[in-house]
DNA sequence: CGCCAGATTGACCTACTTCAAGTGCAGTGG
DNA sequence: CCACTGCACTTGAAGTAGGTCAATCTGGCG
């Protein structure tokens, strides 16, 4: 039942970030990483950031995949939590963090703005613990691609084809499983008939079943 | 890598919620459902809450496993995106959300604060995630125990004897596991010299043991 | 003592991982 | 223009962690 109603970010709160510092970086490049002291907050202009954690022994979770708009860099502490990377070629705007801060100090209005912001980074999050403790792959990889879907819907593009800038293993580290078993659900989502391929990007062409696919396990 | 350095939290916003209705519910029963109408917001003053999203199937993903100085009930939109049910017997402070929000558009300072607190809940969310999608059963549950001890050091108790009030179904529900292979990795850390059994509770015999088998899979 | 819900343990099954070959395609250079 | 190369992706075969089903076990409580 994860859904998410949802409209773009609060104007006050992407006005603060276009008054800072506009960052470019290239694709596969570090934005920031886990324990490093926080300097910058960030919200994305172009491109696609994912924030993730890594494993001890080198593998990596995605915990967000972030889009035009969204926002980064926030933690407890006094260090990031997370790190992330550029996806894609990316563009960014940064703001030190005190002046996040501060801004939230002085203006209410702009506390509730950002109590919004965080509340949607929050059901992002709840709803990708709820696919990775109670779905089976193929649900988890149609629930990626709806959730894709939607995304750019938002974004005021079409739904379909489903712009895919992240490799079979981009996709397993968000969905906590392996490049081969993405790639088969892929494989088989194309088999029952829900999407196709169009290169590197997916074609919706039976909305009904990707969303039946994309239903909990068993 | 998941780590989680915390106070409690902020007192501005404790003492709103203490303005607030007490209520006291029992052991099971429902605080609120998923997609009913928010009225209002939670914080929980004694005993231990889930919050929790049902799979069609009626698997149940518990999402944040609550203590006292929790709070609950944020969602974006204007339906609860979650349910919640106390595990024990809990009495909770309520306030209307309308409240929490007219403070947030008066008062700079509770912003501040209530920011302070959504970063906290969220950091809990990405610990999860991580847990749910790169960790292996035994890693899982030592990675909860381990949360639980700090945790209720947090609160001012001794670390070990771990209190337990919740179930092995409950575990698993956290974990994304089933309850029979929550009661195997208890039963493997026992046999590894890590914790011991009393009662319902946990004894940490050897904490490096412990943290060690909490390390991430393979 | 006997009951009963939760917990443990065992045996088998399956979905996903792991390891290993391919396949397709865009970019490069002859 | 077309082979060569590299990389992402796909597919296959075998291994395994965890799920499922089912039989006890345990401890608290009437």
């Amino acid at each position: 039942m994860p859904t998410t109603p949802d409209l773009s970010s609060p104007q006050i709160v992407l006005d603060l970030f276009r008054s800072g510092r506009r960052i470019e970086i290239s694709a596969g490049s570090v934005l920031f990483r886990e324990n490093q002291p926080i300097a910058d907050v960030y919200c994305v202009d172009r491109g696609n950031v994912v924030v993730a954690r890594y494993a001890d022994n080198g593998s990596r979770q995605i915990l967000a995949f972030l889009f035009p708009g969204d926002f980064l860099g926030i933690s407890v502490g006094a260090r990031y939590n997370t790190g992330a990377e550029a996806l894609t070629d990316v563009a960014v705007w940064a703001i030190p963090q005190a002046m996040l801060q501060a801004e939230l100090a002085r203006n209410p209005a702009f506390g509730v703005a950002f109590a919004d912001m965080t509340a949607r980074i929050l059901d992002n999050a709840l709803d990708l613990i709820f696919t990775l403790g109670r779905q089976k792959s193929r649900a988890r990889v149609a629930s990626f691609l709806l959730k894709l879907m939607r995304r750019q819907e938002r974004l005021g593009a079409s739904g379909s084809p489903i712009h895919m800038p992240m490799t079979r293993q981009d996709v397993a580290d968000v969905l906590g499983l392996t490049m081969e078993t993405v790639s088969r659900s892929f494989s088989q989502l194309k088999a029952m008939g829900a999407i196709s391929f169009a290169g590197a990007d997916v074609e919706v062409v039976d909305l009904g079943k990707l969303t039946a696919a994309a239903e909990v396990k068993s």
